[in-house]
This record gives C-alpha cells, sequence and structure tokens, in this order.
DNA sequence: CCGCACCACTGACAATTGTCACCGCCGGGT
DNA sequence: ACCCGGCGGTGACAATTGTCAGTGGTGCGG
C-alpha cells in the first residue's frame, strides 16, 4: 500500500483526485492539505510514501515544501503537480529533489502510474519539457531584482515599492530599468508578466 | 439516467471529474470537451440533461457558451463551476441563463448533488456569494473602457493599444483615465487588474 | 589581495503616462 | 427639439517611469 500526501488549494480538485487516487487499490491518500504550511508538519507526523504536491499554493510555496521536506524527510519521494510548465519550475523543482513533475494539463490515468514510479525510484518528467527546460535560459534575475518585480506585480507605483521594501525610489527604479532590460520587456508590468510566466519569480 | 456534458479546460481536472461523476449510480458523462468553441456543438449533437461549465476557457467562455446554450438548446440545464467567485461572473452567469453557480474551492461531495438540483429546476447559489454580488456595483466601464482595459493587460504601451485597437492614442489614453477614474485606482495596470478582478472585462 | 558581482543610492534627462478642458458626431429617450 | 451619454479625437500640462553614468560598501572566489 503506497501512502500518500496530497497537497492542492483547490478543495474541488484535491477531493477529486483523493477520490480517484483511493480507487486504485495500491494506493492509499493518508492526508490532504489545502495549503503550503502544512505539507511539512503533516508529512512528519503522517510519514508518507509519495507527496503529491501542487507549485501555487498559500502560505509557502509546493516548491519551498519539496526543499523542507527532502531535507527532513528524505524518505518521502516528493511529485510535483502543477499546472503550468514552467522552464523555473521544472528546474526548481529537480533542484528541491523533487523525483516527478507532472502537469495538469495532461491526463488523469498517467497520475498513478507517476507515482508508482517515484516510490520505484524513477524519474518523471516529460522528455520534451525537460529539453524546453534546458534550452531556456536560467533566471537572469538578482535576488533584489525578484523582490522588486515580484512587488510591482499588483500595479504599485515606484514610490508604494520602495516603501515596501524600504528602499530609495531610486534604488527601485534603478532595479526595475535592470529588469527590464534582463527580460527584454519594455516597461515593469511586461517584465513583472515575463518573469512570473518563466518560473523567475517566488 | 442524468446525461452530462463536461467543459473544463485542465485535462486532469476534467478527467478526476468525469470518472468521479460516471461513479455517482444516476449520472453519465455523455460528453467533455476542453474548449468553449466545442460546447456548443457538442451539446447540440448529445443533447445532454446538464451541462457543468468552466468560465475561463480557451475559444469563447464558458458564459458566453451558456448564453447560446439556453437559446439555442432551452431544455439543458446549464451549471457553472468556476475557480473564482466574481461578483460580475456571478450577473453574467444567471443573466446567461445558468441555473447554478459553483465554486471550485467547495467540495466536490456537492457537485453531484448540484447536479441533481439544477436537473429538478432548482436554482444553485451560495447565498452569501449572491448577496456579496448584490452588494457589489455593477459593472461601470463602458464597452470601449473595457476594451482598452483588457488590451492593457499584458503590459503595453499605449501606443500599442492604439494601433491594436485602430484608435488614436490620445483616445485610449483618454480612455485609460475614465477606466481609472471608475476603478479608483491609480494607473493602468492597478485598473486592469481591479476590473478583471470583478469580472468586469471580456 | 584583487576582481567581480551584488546591493544601495544620487542626480540628470527623456519618454511615457495620466489629467483636464474642449471639439464634433451619433443615437436614444422625453 | 432637446438633452444626455457614448464614441473618437486634439492639445497642454504635470506626474510617473525608464535610462544612464557614477558613487560606495559588502562578500566571495581565484
Amino acid at each position: 500500500m503506497i501512502r500518500l500526501l496530497l497537497a492542492e488549494d483547490q478543495a474541488m480538485m484535491r477531493g477529486a483526485l483523493a477520490v480517484l487516487l483511493g480507487l486504485e487499490e495500491d494506493l492509499e491518500v493518508v492526508a490532504q492539505v489545502g495549503t503550503g504550511t502544512e505539507i511539512v508538519p503533516t508529512a512528519l507526523e503522517v510519514r508518507p510514501d509519495v507527496a503529491l504536491l501542487d507549485i501555487e499554493l498559500p502560505g509557502i510555496s509546493g516548491l519551498e515544501a519539496a526543499r523542507e521536506l527532502s531535507a527532513q524527510l528524505p524518505e518521502c519521494r516528493v511529485l510535483i503537480l502543477t499546472t503550468f510548465s514552467r522552464p523555473g519550475y521544472v528546474r526548481e523543482a529537480m533542484a528541491a529533489g523533487a523525483l516527478g513533475f507532472l502537469a495538469k494539463d495532461g491526463p488523469v490515468e498517467d497520475l498513478a502510474d507517476a507515482i508508482r514510479r517515484v516510490l520505484r525510484g524513477e524519474t518523471v518528467l516529460d522528455p520534451g519539457l525537460a529539453a524546453a527546460t534546458l534550452r531556456a535560459a536560467p533566471n537572469p534575475l538578482t535576488s533584489r531584482e525578484r523582490d522588486v518585480l515580484a512587488a510591482s506585480e499588483d500595479g504599485s507605483s515606484i514610490a508604494d515599492i520602495a516603501q515596501r521594501l524600504f528602499l530609495s525610489p531610486s534604488t527601485v527604479r534603478n532595479y526595475l530599468s535592470a529588469a527590464i532590460g534582463k527580460t527584454g520587456t519594455r516597461n515593469k508590468t511586461e517584465a513583472a508578466l515575463t518573469a512570473r510566466r518563466n518560473g523567475w519569480l517566488a
């Protein structure tokens, strides 16, 4: 019996997957969580064989949780399950010690099998996606550039961002200008969007 | 046997729901589609009793499809199933002739029952959500203001938007200024975001 | 120890954006 | 006939944003 932890923020998706996986006779969902913060404590408590983690979660992201998990509970295999096949996500997932990376736009039928494969220690990763990730440029942004872009995502003015990050407006402007250059865009809105799409933020 | 049409863009979610609903002995998923464009043709072919529609779909939106459906196939009840409980969405859904509106952040267990209820002609709509929708201001934007905001969502410059919509840059600036005023925001990025969040676009 | 990259900041300048007053045109309602 | 609101536009002005060159300070690897 493979013991599963399921982390997914959308209640209906979470519930549906839990029922579905529960139908397989070798799988058992032993824990379900809806936030990133709960993942590690719950995993330490229930000791699942495989953790199925969404990336976009309230609290900490599934990627951060994966990092924590492979440090604190290395016998638990991590399978990332996400809406977006962003190059940065794949890169981070592998670096975080995840064994598998599955996109939600694939068929459900693949899921149970992917779980069995990561349990056997096999890597689950679409070859095309792997190639695209290797082809794509790695994250060119510095830590501060990421912070500033993330803070600009809600359309805040430079003055707002400066206040929130305790920086001078000029400094913010400089970081934004650098980020705009590195992303090959023409203003902060575009820069934030492409950085997000590439999985370069948070 | 209740015949269902299922429209949802995320393949895994769609597949999971199909399996799940198929387990109920009075339900039968007779068609699954992943785009908005397929909804009406498929419905006309398979004549489902209930159509379960996501809103955010490639091609036309679930709301537009709902409008078409209640015109061309009035005996088919529409249940909207969506990620976002935006006031504008609820308003549009009801105006489009949908009988039910269900958010994906609720438990899966509610879904089958909601389907049975819309089939009986009952309205499915969370009372709190209904109240919030009535409390919220209706869409204050004119058609052109919506167009311009939608075109500015990707961070385009005013010149870009003007070209795309065949308008003078000055006109675009005027519409944006009006939209910024009406949304109570301070620049086009914020305006586009709040308009989107309220379900005022597309 | 030196170079290098990153962080934080300043000041100047140009380009873009946002505001406002104002124009004419059309269509619907009273 | 009249008013009103939406559409499309102009021009002027102020505010914000983006670019660039340059200043220091820090920490890390060769």
